[in-house]
RNA sequence: GGAAUCUUAGCUCAGCUGGGAGAGCAUCUGCCUUACAAGCAGAGGGUCAUAGGUUCGAGCCCUAUAGGUUCCACCA
């Protein structure tokens, strides 16, 4: 019955096979369950016309570490998929592939424009989905939601309604940013700012002369800008109150030219008197700031800009033309008249679009607005109280009440189709405004039965915020919501925090009078090896799908966890994955090791192993089965403080180290000696049982590679992925035998670099003696012989009390309690014995007097934990054991 | 302008509440030892940015300085 298997681990044909196992035995799918506790994770859902990322390979392998690893904890384990309908960033992509078949959307019409948008959607919304699973995500599909379908429509309906009635949500006009090229408003949170060089251009406005009530030809105004076409939208000069410069210009006014017309000085504390002349033109309409003048001193408001970014009817002569052009045009007039003073070169900051990286314009028009301050409240406290933790903590909450102290009513119409569109309905006759869920049958004001809809569809992130109940069936009270909700943990990036974060808690709190989640874990980017961001521009993203297409999805999981701290960038080797990739043929080979000889053992004996005697198990086993309850219990506890990273790394250290380097090696003489059936099947009964276990914990990590061992290796139980999470056992704790393990390890340890130092090639066996007035020590060694003997390239191993019969000119090798002797005359070599020895002497004076001042020191013993005096303690008395030793062994060279 | 964060081996980064300086890759030296050369054994390499301070003791805490990264706000 020998299993064939490959000599390495090739993941291609396995992962896929496997994941079709899992779904085909519904393992991912949660139902209500109340004798279970759930555990709920709902997935940040993926723009639709996304191609997956090494950030959403990221974000999904956390989510699905902890999903997999609940799951074997016993919960009731829910990982809520979905997409995004990402209204902007659908839009401008599908109007992107019109425009290559020179269609326009206009000419399409709304409905036919969206017919198009469902069309795309059917075509990629798929895309990402096939993606995910090839990560190995393990998402209920069966619940797979859509931010634009039946039920999320229904619950932003409901939520605009709702938050409306309340006063939450208001109609009004005030100055938002505007995409030029999409053609809409975005919010606060979609301006992304730009360093660019660009011109302080310095113009100069004549006073109006007191006497003739005309523009004077001597008096002027001098000031700066950096957006001279705004000007034919003016409708003041501001100074500062208390500028003394300017006293004798109060309640006078300035012609402003090219538009002809006069225009006041206003005194506003906004104005900085430091800053260039201490005079500010304002255009009320195209300027956050200078709209807030406005307001205050009562200005009108002039838009001279139509949604093109083109100048309107009002910028007079320069109606029609392009933004930029008219600034060139108004500069070159100005100068004409004498009024331009000068041009500077100038570099600051420009608002751009995230999307289109257009340079937007602030305009003044009528926009849906979400008021934050009430609702922003139970979110902040939230935080502050520790209702919901956010992971890292303190920077991340620092970030987070950054934005929480200076928010803003959130702008949430779009001047788009793909999108909610805002349940907003106008009277044909009156104009009146209705906010209801379904038009209305007539007006509540003149009787009227002909409403118009608003236009205009809602900020995709509205819709988003309500992701985490209205996936679980809200604004229905379904059983499924009241089991899953609130959400355990949400995994996400720290970019989206202000976007989706804080928009779902507050939201959550306002909806549901409930958190959405307990926990909030951040991770950084993914960047590229010279730490640049990964981007389609720059062209340096790493395809997720060609990494595990050559590496496996194991090995691009582990690679993504490992050496990472929650919110911090990382950045993408190769070589890690290689590393990785390696650690997944090393694993393979271990388990081919204990199933070739397993198949061997049930050759000779005619029957498999079984659980042994436990006196049947040598210290080196019992020494293992203790390593790996406390891997279980370590590990358990970072994964419980969500140090998946260093998790992953504990395990990955006590396989290919403890496992395999040692505990394997240390197997093999019992494996190999003919006549031990006992021995041979306590050895393997150990191997299987630690691997199994350790690959349990390796196993929301590395879900495949753990899966296919699993499957080959035991067949009691169907699926390592329903199988329960190891717990730390008393039963397994050995601490005399770990000691004495650790003792023979650090004597081959000594014995290898020694051999290596002198350069004896391992095929020259050479007998050891071991030298200890400790018996304890020497019944270890005498326990432990066959494999000390192996590891250490010994011929044989004898123990005594003293140095009786060994050679004077014997190398000495020494360790905590005992002396070791190989006696291989003709390759000793004095001066580097000597060499050696005073190293470690000098070494062992450092340690012991560190120790010293340390167990000298009255505030350490009266505050340090008993327990670490103690080993410290401990540790004084080996270093002081081993000094005596080397001494000793220095002055018989000499 | 405000804030956060980082500066640890040649490179990339771990290092949890202060008590042994670590990993991967790279380098050097031996090994085709019957699970694995995608491997095994061994070695070299760091005044933990700089200067102070707190402490019996600091990579870790405090202050300042220098440099890098990022976020927020935006001043004409």
């Amino acid at each position: 019955m020998s299993r064939e298997l490959a000599k390495t681990y090739d993941p291609k044909g396995i992962e896929d096979r496997l994941y079709q196992k899992w779904l085909d035995k519904k393992y991912f799918h949660a139902e209500v369950d109340h004798s279970k506790t759930p555990f709920t994770i709902v997935i940040p859902p993926p723009n639709i016309t996304g191609q997956l990322h090494m950030g959403h390979a990221l974000d999904n392998t956390m989510q699905d570490i902890l999903i997999r690893w609940k799951r074997m904890q016993g919960y009731n384990a829910l990982w809520q998929p979905g997409t995004d309908h990402a209204s902007i960033a659908t839009e401008v992509r599908i109007i992107e592939t019109l425009k290559k078949e020179g269609i326009d959307k206009h000419d399409l019409g709304r409905e036919g424009f969206l017919e198009k948008a469902w069309d795309w959607k059917k075509e990629y919304g798929g895309r990402i989905i096939s993606q995910l699973k090839k990560l190995g995500s393990s998402c209920d599909w069966d619940r797979e939601r859509f931010t634009m379908d039946e039920g999320c429509n229904k619950a932003v309906t409901e939520v605009f309604v709702k938050m409306h009635e309340k006063g939450y949500i208001y109609k009004g006009k005030r100055i938002i940013n505007w995409c030029p090229i999409c053609n809409t408003s975005i919010s606060d949170a979609e301006v992304e700012y730009e360093e660019q060089a660009g011109h302080l251009w310095h113009i100069k406005y004549p006073l109006m002369d007191k006497e003739t009530g005309k523009p004077s030809t001597t008096e002027f105004l001098e000031f700066a800008t950096t957006r001279p076409e705004t000007m034919l939208g003016d409708t003041a000069v501001a100074i500062n109150p208390d500028d003394e410069r300017y006293t004798h210009l109060k309640g006078r006014s300035v012609w402003l030219p090219l538009v002809n017309k006069e225009i006041p000085i206003v005194e506003d504390n906004y104005v900085d008197v430091e800053f260039g002349t201490g005079v500010v033109k304002i255009t009320p309409a195209h300027d956050p700031n200078d709209f807030e003048v406005g307001k205050r001193h009562n200005l009108d408001v002039i838009n001279i800009m139509n949604d093109d970014a083109t100048i309107n009817e009002n910028g007079g002569e320069y109606a029609g033309m392009e933004r930029y052009e008219a600034r060139k045009r108004i500069v070159e007039d100005l100068d004409k008249l004498g009024l331009l003073v000068k041009i500077e070169d100038y570099t600051h900051n420009v608002g751009t679009h995230d999307r289109c990286k257009a340079t937007i314009e602030p305009l003044v028009k009528e926009q849906w607005f979400v008021k934050m301050d009430e609702l922003i409240k139970p979110a902040v406290k939230a935080v502050k109280e520790g209702e919901i933790k956010l992971i890292p903590q303190e920077r991340m909450e620092k970030v987070y009440y950054n934005w929480t102290d200076n928010i803003r009513d959130w702008c949430i119409s779009r001047q788009l189709w793909w999108g909610h569109r805002i349940p907003a309905y106008y009277c044909d006759e009156c104009g009146e405004t209705v906010v209801a869920k379904t038009s209305p049958e007539k007006c509540p004001k003149c009787g009227c039965t002909h409403f118009t809809q608003d236009p205009d569809t809602l900020d995709t992130w509205f819709s988003s915020a309500l992701w985490p109940f209205e996936t679980l069936g809200w604004p229905e009270q379904t059983e499924d919501l009241k089991y899953f909700y609130p959400t355990d943990v949400l995994v996400t990036g720290y970019d989206i925090i202000f976007f989706w974060v804080i928009r779902m808690i507050f939201s959550g709190y306002e909806q549901m009078g409930e958190k959405p989640f307990k926990t909030v874990l951040f991770h950084g980017l993914v960047r590229d090896s010279e730490g640049r961001k990964m981007s389609k521009s720059l062209g340096n993203g790493i395809d997720p799908l060609e990494v595990i297409d050559q590496y496996g999805a194991d090995a691009l999981r582990l690679t993504l966890i490992t050496g990472n701290a929650p919110g911090n960038d990382m950045r993408f080797y190769y070589e890690r994955v290689e590393n990785s990739r390696n650690f997944a043929n090393k694993i393979w080979n271990a388990s081919r090791f204990i199933m070739m000889n397993e198949d061997q053992f049930v050759e000779k004996n005619g029957k498999g192993t079984s659980k042994p005697e436990s006196s049947d198990l040598l210290p080196v086993d019992k020494w293992i089965l203790s390593r790996l309850n406390t891997l279980v219990k370590d590990m358990t506890d970072n994964m419980d403080r969500f140090e998946l990273g260093i998790a992953v790394q504990k395990v990955y250290d006590f396989l290919w180290e403890e496992f395999c380097d040692w505990y394997i090696e240390m197997v093999k003489p019992r494996l190999y000696a003919t006549d031990d059936c006992k021995g041979q099947n306590a050895a393997l009964w150990t191997l299987k049982t630690v691997l199994i276990d350790a690959l349990k914990l390796l196993h929301p990590y590395m879900p495949f590679i753990t899966e296919e061992i699993f499957c080959n290796i035991q067949d009691e139980e169907e699926s390592i992925m329903i199988s329960a999470w190891p717990k730390y056992s008393t039963d397994r704790e050995f601490p005399a035998e770990e000691e004495a393990v650790e003792i023979i390890k650090a004597a081959v340890k000594g014995i290898r670099n020694v051999r290596s130092e002198m350069n004896v090639a391992p095929s020259k066996k050479a007998e050891v003696f071991v030298v200890s007035d400790d018996a304890k020590i020497l019944k270890v060694f005498d326990e432990g012989k066959l494999f000390f003997a192996s590891l250490s390239y010994a011929s044989d191993v004898k123990t005594q009390s003293d140095k009786a019969g060994i050679a004077d000119d014997a190398v000495s090798v020494v360790i905590a309690g005992a002396t070791l002797y190989i006696p291989f005359a003709e390759l000793v070599d004095i001066a580097a014995e000597k060499e050696r020895l005073e190293k470690e002497k000098a070494r062992l004076e450092g340690e012991l007097k560190r120790s010293e001042s340390m167990l000298t020191n009255e505030k350490f013993l009266s505050k340090a934990p008993q327990a670490k005096i103690d080993e410290e303690k401990a540790k004084q008395e080996k270093y002081k054991q081993m000094a005596a030793q080397v001494e000793e062994r220095l002055k018989s060279l000499s």
